[in-house]
DNA sequence: TTTTATTACTTGCAAATTGAAAGTAAAAAA
DNA sequence: TTTTTTACTTTCAATTTGCAAGTAATAAAA
């Protein structure tokens, strides 16, 4: 398959994969909430529209930032968890979320932060690294089923 | 002027800002390649069309991410620049950087990466205010022309 | 076992965003 | 004074996003 890149930047190759309107929150709504189902993405407070949603889970698919199951008990549902390639994005979501809390309060007044923001900011390092194997353990669980 | 967010998420709330297809790029192109004019902007290897390169510096503007001055000496031109919220974003482009580094090689081969960023690496924190003093000096040394 | 409800999409069409290309006007440069 | 350049704007086309209805397979309920 053909991938078509706007240049060799790093940064707008990387905005070439995920910086569409729908990309990133949909890895957001499963690395932070948890979801993991087509449903569960519909019912996110985003609302993502079917048929978006639908290409979208494609076409990360397709980059190998998540990828597709099914249980053994459950021919309907598909389960879509993130890939190593697709929790790696952690540490961009973390920052988007700290540029929120310093510089976009003031035109959307009461964001939804974590209580463990500052411990965060503290250490980030840690904190990506307690949330991936969070994501880990919880991509096991719902696997597991 | 109203703004229209998807939800109370950080996450989402910069995205509504910044995820369409070419803010974060022309922000890349101010902090990491010095571009200031529209012809700059206009001339870089991602080519954006100047229609919506003229939108989205105005959105920018309006929100507080970039400030446009004029040279005492040249009435025409206008000189962009980043605000403290605007290189506050320098984390979010590092770390998509780094994930191409490590994730989008494959699908654009020859990715152009900085020859320092073994050194970004080791002390994220540090690059980032190295970067950040470094674009203050740029921003003072292109506005005393 | 049958019926109903739910989930996972697809489809058709509309709205919004992005983009190409031509044009305009002011200012700088020649 | 003339020409060139820059900074856009405008118009229309292409692409992306989205609404709403529909379909089919499967799970759940009766």
């Amino acid at each position: 398959m053909k991938y078509s890149f706007r240049c060799k930047c790093p940064i707008t190759s990387a905005l070439d994969i995920v910086g569409d309107k729908w990309s990133l929150v949909v890895i957001k709504q499963m690395l932070f909430e948890g979801r993991s189902t087509f449903k569960d993405f519909i019912d996110s407070p985003e609302a993502i529209a079917t048929n978006i949603l639908s290409t979208r889970l494609k076409m990360l698919e397709n980059f190998g930032i998540i990828e597709k199951a099914k249980l053994p008990t459950n021919k309907k549902t598909n389960i879509y968890t993130l890939t190593e390639k697709g929790f790696s994005l952690t540490p961009v979501l973390i920052e988007l979320t700290l540029w929120s809390k310093y510089h976009i309060q003031e035109f959307n007044p009461g964001l939804n932060l974590d209580k463990d923001l500052e411990k965060v900011e503290k250490n980030k390092e840690e904190a990506f690294e307690l949330i991936i194997e969070n994501y880990k353990k919880h991509k096991q669980s719902i696997l597991k089923k």
